[in-house]
DNA sequence: TCTAACATCTCTAGTAACTAGAGGTTCAAG
DNA sequence: CTTGAACCTCTAGTTACTAGAGATGTTAGA
């Protein structure tokens, strides 16, 4: 059995994280010890670095959330975590282009700045108009889309 | 001159958003029409049209309010815009490898996750037990490195 | 055994970056 | 000249945390 504090050091996941990831419910209500500190057994800590894993390879909350529920029941078609992970998978090969296009922007302005002005700074055109595609969908949903 | 909904429109940022960044101080308060309405110029436009782009690359609007100063006073030494080039260079270097270790992962997921049942799939214990490595940072300092 | 230091508890409020809704005005087409 | 879409302001809600206050629990050293 391991304290809040001990658990937040083996996962990686800070004290007032898992007191949040309990609170809605994430995370069921931990055992309590006489003194009602919260307690957690290994599979608990398995829960935790589920999530935790998953968070930083971009699933949100939701996602993670309908991910547990399919391992608590396993008879059900695999369909929808493969639906999760193939839209995650199209959303960062895009991510990864358009950073290491950035990268190159960047790289040059970084060298160009070697003593002179702003004006010779190519990043900012270089952003300003990236000749949005056609079906580029309005910033709110891609930027939600982690 | 563009009323906001035909900016939202060329732009791709929806007209709560810019409503938005002009109230944060991102765009400055734009002209007015003999009915109160907003007008935007090119000028304008480009601006968000910048700050789109930026956002949709991962930065937080803070950086991007650096980056817009940059561009406002091309006239500084570039010493002080190096820094800021190079510290938004280290993040998407930073950026860019997280999300290729993000990517393989997920490869391997959907090509594990070939259309059997949640049981046969290896998804949840392949997130469930990733090996934390030594130096893994707490989650919360990884998301926010964004 | 006492006590200092630290971990934990609950609760409220704040953050970023929007998003949604209410309730009212303006503009452009028919 | 009316109707309906687009605009206005304002408040409040969202996600995924983060920070702080003030109280209680736990543990290691004197």
């Amino acid at each position: 059995m391991l304290t809040i504090g001990k658990l937040s050091e083996a996962v990686g996941v800070k004290v007032p994280t898992i007191r949040y990831y309990e609170q809605i419910g994430l995370l069921q209500e931990a055992e309590r010890s006489s003194g009602n500190q919260r307690l957690y057994s290994k599979a608990a800590r398995d829960r935790l670095a589920f999530i935790r894993h998953a968070r930083e390879l971009g699933f949100p909350l939701d996602a993670i959330r309908d991910l547990l529920g399919m391992s608590d029941r396993p008879d059900q078609p695999c369909d929808t975590v493969n639906g999760i992970a193939k839209a995650q998978l199209l959303a960062v090969e895009g991510r990864i282009l358009r950073l290491m296009a950035l990268k190159s922007e960047l790289e040059r302005m970084v060298a160009q700045c070697a003593g002179g002005r702003v004006a010779d700074c190519r990043v900012i055109e270089a952003l300003g108009t990236p000749a949005i595609p056609a079906g580029g969908k309005p910033l709110s949903a891609e930027a939600s889309a982690r």
